[in-house]
DNA sequence: CAAAAACTAGGTCAATTGACCAAAATGGTC
DNA sequence: GACCATTTTGGTCAATTGACCTAGTTTTTG
């Protein structure tokens, strides 16, 4: 699982690779330039094209996991709407240029369509996401009703916005604070059905 | 504009394998060998391999707005809550399994990243899109701050839904709900905030 | 130190690709 | 039938690709 840092180097590159020229720019050949070795010198430390991209993909989806975690922890907001709004500005900033960020993801939605291995590290990437952020959210990992509600919102939310963004009539800033009162409706909807 | 029988058995060819094969497997001869015609003769109708997706985008947005004002004509719903759930229902359908639509608009993503032209027609279609469900649900087509909001909230969420339905907690049921839940309360708000 | 393992270099190979071209066939019109 | 634009065919071309392979070089290990 350890990379060493030829290897590092050779995914690193892959994946800017991916972000500039799609899964069909991808090429062996073209990993091994921008790494600065030669070509069998790559195959050597996967063997096959296949292999980089399953390693690629692993590494990806474990940078962006800490990423979040790490942005979560900047936010000093003690109120749930404060929260909620610092996450949705966050969440929205990603999608409104299109980032190397954002384009690796469209290609890999792209290529899960096609390969299982990659839509099994898409889905649990998903699934860690929306848990690390609504617990955020909500100061709690407990997975009650409110949980699953606000994850179903959020998560097709954040990814719907990253390709419709362009095409939508709301700037960024009445967007975020839209979202915060759907999350807000969410949880409280909640504790009225409770009754 | 108008396309030839021919013109359309390339069209079709070419959806076709875009949907199963990506970007990179939509090949001329691929789509030669599809269509039942010659490599050089499908370089007859389009000169060169961009023509061809260039064509086939254009003329794949045209028939999914179609589709969706159909889709919507079939509606017999009288209340606005009933309209949102039958919207609910309808969009959500499409993300649920992956079909051919969903694999296709991945690859145009992916493809649009990079491609200023099917950017452009992606982003004309989701207005198109947007202005055709919320007129249906509001059965009014002007544009005003429940229109935008409504607009807003259903095309994020139809399209990121396509993408993490299977990360989500809810079933496809709960997720209608929860749409046409989200969407009253968006239309509400804005009564609210009106006074 | 010597053997083994890890790494690098350079090259070959068949397969596939987009683009191009000249000639042949087709079908309608005068 | 002669003429012309449209359509179709078969073939070529250089370029690129993933996968192999062998021979060296360096580093580690016993």
């Amino acid at each position: 699982m350890a990379f060493s840092a030829k290897e590092l180097q050779i995914l690193d590159c892959a994946q800017r690779l991916l972000a500039e020229a799609g899964d069909a720019g991808l090429t062996m050949r073209r990993i091994a330039d921008c790494a600065e070795m030669r070509l069998s010198n790559v195959q050597y430390y996967f063997k096959i094209r296949d292999d980089v991209l399953k390693a690629m993909v692993a590494r990806y989806f474990d940078d962006c996991s800490a990423e979040i975690a790490q942005v979560l922890q900047q936010s000093q907001a003690t109120t749930l709407r404060a929260r909620l709004y610092f996450l949705a500005r966050a969440g929205l900033r990603h999608g409104d240029e299109v980032t190397d960020m954002c384009r690796t993801f469209r290609e890999l939605w792209a290529i899960s369509s096609r390969n299982p291995e990659v839509q099994t590290h898409l889905m649990d990437y998903y699934r860690r996401f929306s848990q690390l952020v609504v617990g955020f959210v909500l100061q709690s990992d407990e997975e009650d009703a409110r949980h699953l509600r606000l994850r179903s919102l959020l998560l097709p939310v954040f990814e719907g916005y990253s390709i419709t963004a362009a095409a939508l009539p709301l700037s960024e800033a009445q967007m975020a604070d839209l979202i915060t009162e759907l999350a807000l409706s969410v949880l409280e909807e909640e504790a009225a059905n409770k009754e």
